[in-house]
DNA sequence: AATGAATGAGCCTTCATTCAT
DNA sequence: GATGAATGAAGGCTCATTCAT
């Protein structure tokens, strides 16, 4: 008699999960943990205000959810963004390529940018959610980035001196990210056009490149004199997309 | 006989506006302003929590006041950090002085650093005193940067270029404040020890020349041929130089 | 055996609303706005302070809700307090009926006097929200008594002649409200027994209706030679009529 | 040899407490006494927030201050505004005299309706200064207003009677006093115009004198058939006024 | 005599959370 | 299972007042 059961519910269920997630996802990349407020995320994902303690417990646990489930597509590989990976590529045209789309990641403001914000909020502002982050996702990423550091340089260099050089790549990446705002307002012009992404995704690669092998031969020149006329000559497409 | 202790609420004037000062940077710099609360900020300052609101307004006013008052010391000069400027000294070995000032200005954990927090929390989550403290410190040090670099590649660069190559290496410093909570964790130590300071910043300076060399070397090779063994092997004169 | 005492906290959705509006016009009555504290109103309510923030947004919002919802009731017509409005009356006996019933509604100390007390705070110190209070219920009774004015002086006055006459007798009401307190004083005794408001309304009624009656006389004595006798001595009918 | 004694200081104390008396009776008069705050006064006055407790203790005591002591000036006589007591003027025309000064002094924006503006409030919401204004002028002004109106009536009222005709002639004035902001926003015009004070004051007396004359008449025509012509037409003047 | 910095209570509001439907 | 009304703790800010100069 009391057939009035929704076939909906089981289904809301899940969904409802899901669009605290997104809500909460945008709402934290948005605010920041503490500023963000349960009430706009449950008004956003058009729950109630007591779903959250019910799917995830308390805030905390909402925002540890979805550090852990918004995490970026595998776009190309389980290592690397974009595909980076390609084998048929060599070491520099993988590093060009993983520089620019990092980059391109790191910049739009998709949905996908939700999962850098929040982790360039973490890294001022760290909870404890940090060290799942940096293990399931920063520390892979950097081993496979250290790997590829290690195939341009060649043997001869430990393994800090080659963390060192990769700091210095990934560095030139994320300071677009996290010094975005003191960037536009020193040059007085959005930053974020694809036109700009591209010329700075030539410049990192040529810059880092060019600082990859010049390190490299004064290291122990030998190794490297199989291809050193590519290798001197990484930005050689960029310099022509720069001119424009 | 009633020749008391005074003096000191003369004094206290300024004093509790100067303990105000200092306890609003540490509890700004570790809470970031949203979640600072004036009552912590007046507690570790021995005063009235309308103190702030007597001696500043109000919460915003202090924040701004922080940021303008505390600025780092001018140590060496009014452009750069530490004695950079020095005119007996190389464009290189300006530029390894710079970045090593550069770094350990914002690695330790002293009173300057606290500035130096602040503004990465700004460039996370600006407010509105993002603009002055672009205008009244960031700006000028860019510019005095931006010339050194220019020293050192020689001419053949556009401004955009140079502004380029000045992002990349500072970015290598900043990376080492912005994330340093991520390597803390990815490396399993501490990275703020001296030791590794002086290392860290033999590598920014010797992969940044090594860029810049070899891209002006690229650029125009005339130019730079003057000196080039020197300018191949910068860290060497720098480290020994540099050692306080 | 859980055939518990329900029913309670489902009708306390309400019930919180209406005691909490209850409340605020007490307090807001006694205090003013400034003054009213949400403390002491949610006290007075049994509620959470942050129940007026639910409920009604903030402070100024449950104002005006309280000036909004808890007008006067209705009585006797949708127009006028009392039967003033019936129809079977001379418009003399409206008018004493009117004068008498607004005189022991703006007295009385019951809930239904919070509003005019409210008003008449209102009327010293406006707040935003007695626009809304001069157009939803002061300009409709005070249309409706200009009506019945006109009936009384017949034609040959102006718009603004009726109006200064009914500002005239409503003011002689109002006075008991707005200085009440002074009276007291004054004349020593309390001022809102039943006897002395009946007195009250008579000699308002029978000044009022003297002077309306005269000034038309001397304006245009033709029109109301009709029963000049009774209009001369309003007061004695209604006495009889109107003591309940 | 100290002799840097300024001859300033002891006319000072007596000007700052003077100027404290009369910024405080502005800043009373806009917010009210509790919305009064002691730091805009003393701003106001040129003073220091200290100077409100030395002088006169603390608020509540200027303020009884200002009530005692920025009475309106004696205009006229000690008892009533205005030139209203001059003998050789007829009861009648006391009255519309007295009438016409009390409105113009409540209406006027200048220094003295401070007193009046003071004294609305208190009406609404007495403090403890509020016996002492009654005992030294409304009960003063009231009595001699009450003898007038028995010069008008002539004998046969009782004390009570000609107490009730006063209110009524008094509320008609202070009905622009206490409702001003109503009456703007009924008519949507300002009421404060001279002309149109003219206008009220020669309806308020019309009115009030055709009433006492009307009820006069009523209670025993005998006793004024002395000059029965000047008092059925105390508004002849005015009416001419009214017309235009 | 007069200053103004310091005080602490109190204001309204917002927040994450919970409980009885 | 899901709702939304209720909770109590802070939050920033303003206030009248006082005390050492």
């Amino acid at each position: 008699m009391s057939n009035a059961i929704p076939a909906e519910p089981r289904a809301s269920q899940a969904a409802t999960r899901r669009q605290l997630l997104s809500a909460a996802a945008g709402v934290f990349a948005e605010r920041g943990f503490r500023d963000a407020t349960v009430r706009e995320i449950c008004r956003k994902a058009g729950a109630n205000v007591a779903a959250i303690s019910y799917h995830f417990g308390d805030k905390e646990a909402l925002y540890s959810a979805v550090l852990r489930e918004t995490a970026p597509p595998p776009a190309g590989g389980p290592n690397a963004p974009g595909n980076a990976a390609d084998a048929t590529l060599s070491a520099e045209e993988r590093f060009a390529r993983y520089i620019r789309n990092f980059l391109f990641q790191i910049a739009e403001d998709g949905p996908d940018c939700l999962h850098s914000r929040i982790m360039a909020r973490e890294m001022i502002e760290p909870t404890r959610a940090l060290d799942h982050l940096v293990n399931d996702f920063i520390r892979p990423q950097h081993q496979w980035f250290q790997g590829l550091i290690r195939e341009i340089t060649g043997p001869g260099f430990t393994v800090e001196e080659i963390r060192l050089i990769a700091n210095s790549a990934i560095s030139q990446v994320l300071f677009y990210k996290h010094c975005g705002t003191v960037i536009e307002r020193l040059h007085g012009s959005a930053l974020l056009t694809p036109a700009r992404l591209e010329m700075l995704a030539d410049h990192i690669t040529a810059f880092s490149l060019a600082a990859i092998q010049t390190l490299a031969l004064q290291r122990g020149p030998v190794q490297r004199t199989a291809r050193p006329n590519r290798a001197l000559r990484p930005s050689t497409p960029s310099r022509t997309r720069l001119t424009r």
